[in-house]
DNA sequence: GATAAATATGCAATCCTGTTGCAAGTTTTT
DNA sequence: AAAAACTTGCAACAGGATTGCATATTTATC
């Protein structure tokens, strides 16, 4: 699997610990992740505006996508393309727990298709379903 | 088509200057309405927090309901199947244009399930799909 | 490897979106 | 027409996100 410093170096940016700590939560997670996410995961080490510029630099190099939420706030998620050429593997369903506010990716389920009406064209769809996770189940 | 006004009438809310006018604006416009659209067409004639008090409003009578965006923000947009009060039946896709940034809803496209790994427990889903919409395939 | 140029970071200040409490103003009820 | 119920505007506030600039780090060049 392609590592964080591959991944900086394939798209032509300076190497710093910040995006490589960052990049490899993406990798770790496999997982959508919103900017608190990461605040969280990395210990506030960096600075909110560090994360904030280096998200839109990610996404303006085509490493994360973004995915609208009900919640009005922003997922991130790798763009897994590379990891497969020509087949994207970011078409599944994520899961947003409404309890613990964990995001997962359910790779198992697939965004199903749907018919448009016609004039318009498809690009990409997204789909998250939200409600209570798997572990949070188990405590209730 | 009905009215603001009836539409007001039906819900049991109080008939003023503020609510017939935004209503009017969803009537008028295809698609989904910012707090910031609405602010500024209506030249700021309204408090900012009366239409965030107004769309609240609506929103809790089931008049309108919230879309997911990507840009942190909140789009609104009239149900048009009848929602109960509290209870709102937008589980129709949303689609997004690449092009003229227009949110529209799709209403005769629902968003389908899926079936969950066993433990996870489904509250709600939400589908937008992005793409090139009607209007602006009609210009390319 | 050292140095210059390019780039990234942190901080402070600021903007933007959305919320709350309260007094004054409207609408509805009687 | 008056009382009750409700809505509005203002001020203050909270949190997320952005910008300018000085400092620090990384990359390019020798």
């Amino acid at each position: 699997m392609e590592t964080g410093l591959e991944i900086l170096k394939r798209s032509g940016l300076s190497v710093t610990d910040g995006r490589k700590r960052i990049l490899e939560l993406f990798l770790a997670q496999e997982a959508a992740l919103s900017h608190a996410d990461i605040e969280r995961n990395t210990d506030a080490a960096f600075d909110r505006v560090t994360v904030y510029r280096t998200l839109q630099t990610f996404l303006d190099k085509g490493i994360i996508h973004q995915i609208p939420t009900t919640d009005n706030s922003i997922l991130y998620a790798l763009c897994k393309h590379n990891c497969e050429e020509g087949k994207h593997h970011d078409n599944h369903v994520h899961f947003i727990c409404d309890s613990c506010d964990k995001t997962t990716c359910l790779d198992d389920v697939i965004v199903p298709a749907v018919k448009l009406p016609k004039g318009f064209m498809r690009v990409s769809s997204a789909m998250i379903v939200s409600g209570i996770c798997m572990d949070c189940k188990k405590v209730m």
